[in-house]
DNA sequence: CTTTTTGCAAATGATTTGCATTAAC
DNA sequence: GTTAATGCAAATCATTTGCAAAAAG
C-alpha cells in the first residue's frame, strides 16, 4: 500500500496487515483486527496493532468508529460522510447513507458557539441475529463472531 | 418526586438528590453527579450513583448520552429526540434540536435488516473555551469542571 | 545510522459485579 | 417483615503509557 508511504508513514508488516485486512473486513475491532493479522504474520502485539490503527486514523487512512458500550470499530472508507447501523446487542455494524441528500442533519439549529466538524448520526436496534437469538438490549459476547 | 414512584422505584434519598441535581445540570457525568450529591447528602457511594442512574434510565426518567472517548453524560430531557454537540476535547454537551423538522434523518437508506429504535446524531466540535484554550482534539482533564 | 515502530509490561479509568448491611414500603 | 437499595471491595475490559529492542529509510 503506498497510501502508507504517501502519508508519510514507513511500510510495515503490521500496517499492511491491518490495511489489507480491514479493506476486506470492515467494522472490525482491534481485537478482532489483531487477531486477524496474527494468523498471516505470527506474533504481532496488541499495542502494535492500536499503533496501527492509531497512526492511520490520524493519517486520515481509517475512519474509527465509536458505537457507545462496544469496542471501536475501523473501516477504509474515509472522506465521505456516510452513518452507521449498530447492533445494541453485539455491536454489528454497517454502512448506512443517509436519506437527505448529500449532507443530512449538517446544520444544527443552534450550535451553541462550538466549533462543529462533523455530524455523526448512528441508527441504533438490533441486528437480524440478535432479533431471531433472543433476548434484546443485554451487551455484546460475541464480538469477534461477527468479523 | 413522584416520578420515581410512579415508575415503581423507591423513593431514596440519592435517587431524590440525582434526578435534583440532573434536574438543575443536565448532561453532567456520573463522576460530577456523585461529587454533587455528596454534597447535600454526606456519604454517597459511587455505586450508589451508578446504581440510581442505571435504574433511572432503564426506567425512562434518564437519557443516557455516552459520547466515544468520553464518561457517559445523563440529562432528565427524554421521550424527545433531540440531539448534542460535543466537545472532543473536554466532553462539554449541549443540546440540540435538529433542523429537519420533527424526525430528522430517521429513515435510513438501508437499514440492512436491523430493527431500529433511535437515530443518534451527534454534532462534534470544540467548545468555545476549549477553541480559546489552547491546542485542539486533545482528551479531557476538565470533565467535572464544567458541571 | 537515525528515527520510527514494535513488543512487553504495567497503568488508567469508566463501569460492573458480588455480597452483606440498611432502609423503603 | 420482605424486598429493593446502598456501601464497600474487587474485577473487567478497552485503551493508553513507558521504555528497551528491532526494523525502516
Amino acid at each position: 500500500m503506498e497510501a502508507l508511504r504517501a502519508a508519510g508513514l514507513r511500510v510495515t508488516a503490521p500496517r499492511r496487515a491491518v490495511l489489507a485486512w480491514l479493506g476486506e473486513h470492515p467494522h472490525s475491532t482491534a481485537r478482532a483486527t489483531a487477531a486477524a493479522v496474527r494468523e498471516p504474520l505470527g506474533t504481532v502485539s496488541t499495542q502494535a496493532v492500536y499503533n496501527v490503527l492509531d497512526a492511520c486514523t490520524a493519517a486520515g487512512l481509517l475512519r474509527r468508529i465509536e458505537p457507545a458500550g462496544h469496542p471501536a470499530r475501523f473501516e477504509r472508507r474515509v472522506g465521505d460522510n456516510h452513518h452507521h447501523v449498530v447492533c445494541r446487542r453485539c455491536g454489528h455494524t454497517a454502512d448506512i447513507d443517509c436519506v437527505v441528500g448529500a449532507r443530512p442533519c449538517l446544520e444544527p439549529s443552534d450550535d451553541h458557539d462550538f466549533t462543529l466538524d462533523e455530524a455523526e448520526v448512528v441508527f441504533w436496534g438490533l441486528c437480524p441475529d440478535c432479533v431471531s437469538a433472543g433476548l434484546p438490549r443485554t451487551d455484546s459476547h460475541q464480538q469477534e463472531i461477527r468479523q
